[in-house]
DNA sequence: AATCTTTACTTGTACATACAAGTTTCTATG
DNA sequence: CATAGAAACTTGTATGTACAAGTAAAGATT
């Protein structure tokens, strides 16, 4: 967990502080200066954590006043790559669909998978994803297997599929790109969302970009947005 | 147009030649150090314009290899800060449904507007954004009156929203926090939107932030993603 | 020919420093 | 008392340097 360089530290430090409610919504961070002083680093490394705490969406910047603690909404923040069981905050249950297996490379695919992947198996697996006991997320999941050996035969570190892949595997996620639609809810997807045949369901595709170049992280979500809406945070560092 | 820093003009430089085509997706850019010795700057500020184009989405960076061109797809990239008519390449029109004009602020609105804006006048207007000749957007926007004199006198610059901001009023969009939902098209919606009544759009609530403290912009987005899926692309600038 | 090692690149992190520019507070002046 | 201005903060931009660590290609060894 504990990140190696030190701007993340100060990072993992400040966000903690901001959701365990040392400093509320609207309260100025400590000062560059300041936190320079604290942790004994350099302007330019302090800056470095306020810059990711800014692009994560946990405080906005002013120039000349400080850094400011955004609100946090209940929403679910997955438009970055943080997991879903870190962005939301509360109770979170997952249960798992199927589970883990080999399969072929389905045709249906926003992302084309690339040619090395498609000379190797590929992996599937698909989870609901719960908010106390309403469903609000199905996802399913892509991986080519040969970079994950035995990721079948064993569970899911904290059952989470991103904390796998990073202490097992010491793959990393480093971004995704998704595409966003509104789509029907099919029969299935509609049973396990508990709403009705063809409502409307929020449908992402996603692509994540991991530490190794050229391996990729299929995902397909669709989710109920009545309760949780989609949220997503954007400031330009500027 | 002309950036003022030194880091942004690079950043234009450099996206401009990407989209005109001088460099594929795939090819590594310069690298910095190249990039120092072209424009005659330090690593750090190279370094920043780069960062940029990855939060833009129009690289990604490896470590010990350069910058590669990323794949830009047929996607409305909003979920960033930049505009509609910015991040579609092709021909976009816009079609003004309502003039701005005077309004009260709603009430059924995701964000709840602070207690400056109430006291001040609602300006309103509401635009369908389309590709080519298909409508994909129907947008609706408020902002606070006090800050933008005579703004319903004027057309807007280049048709654009946020250049007329930037332009007549120095504010700048410096973020945004949206939420996203799939829901059913009113009757409305569905005729502007050239689908059926009841058929699922994406309905996306946005608050900009921007270079004044306390000032929002609010938009209410309807999107038929049919042709055209909302895209996002997250790089994570560890 | 195949494999290991070196070397020359690349980006990532971190230091130290300087000045510009926005915000707030205190202070002297009217 | 009110106001203008100075002072003391804040963040933003930029230079310069150093070393760590990943990548790739040239070279030496087996």
């Amino acid at each position: 967990m504990e990140k190696s360089t030190r701007y993340g530290q100060i990072q993992e430090d400040l966000k903690k502080k901001i959701q365990q409610g040392s400093y509320e919504v609207g309260d100025l961070l400590p000062s560059e200066n300041e936190l320079c002083a604290a942790y004994h680093v350099t302007r330019t490394t302090a800056r470095k954590a306020l810059q990711e705490l800014q692009n994560e969406g946990y405080i906005t910047r002013q120039h000349g006043k400080g850094s400011i603690v955004s609100e946090r909404r209940n929403t679910l923040g997955l438009l970055t790559v943080r997991g879903f069981s870190e962005t939301v905050g509360h109770e979170v249950r997952n249960v798992m669909i199927s589970k883990p297996s080999i399969h072929d490379w389905s045709r249906d695919f926003s992302f084309s998978p690339s040619e090395k992947e498609v000379v190797s198996k590929c992996i599937h697996f698909s989870r609901l994803r719960c908010v106390g006991t309403t469903p609000v997320m199905l996802e399913e999941s892509w991986l080519a297997a040969d970079c994950v050996p035995s990721f079948m035969e064993q569970e899911f570190v904290d059952g989470s599929f991103f904390k796998t892949l990073s202490k097992r595997y010491m793959i990393e996620i480093t971004g995704s790109e998704q595409e966003i639609r509104a789509v029907r809810a099919d029969e299935n997807v509609g049973i396990l969302l508990h709403v009705a045949a063809k409502s409307p369901v929020l449908y992402i595709a996603v692509r994540y970009t991991t530490s190794l170049p050229g391996y990729y992280v299929y995902s397909k979500l669709y989710c109920n947005t009545d309760k949780y809406p989609i949220g997503n945070v954007y400031s330009s560092p500027k």
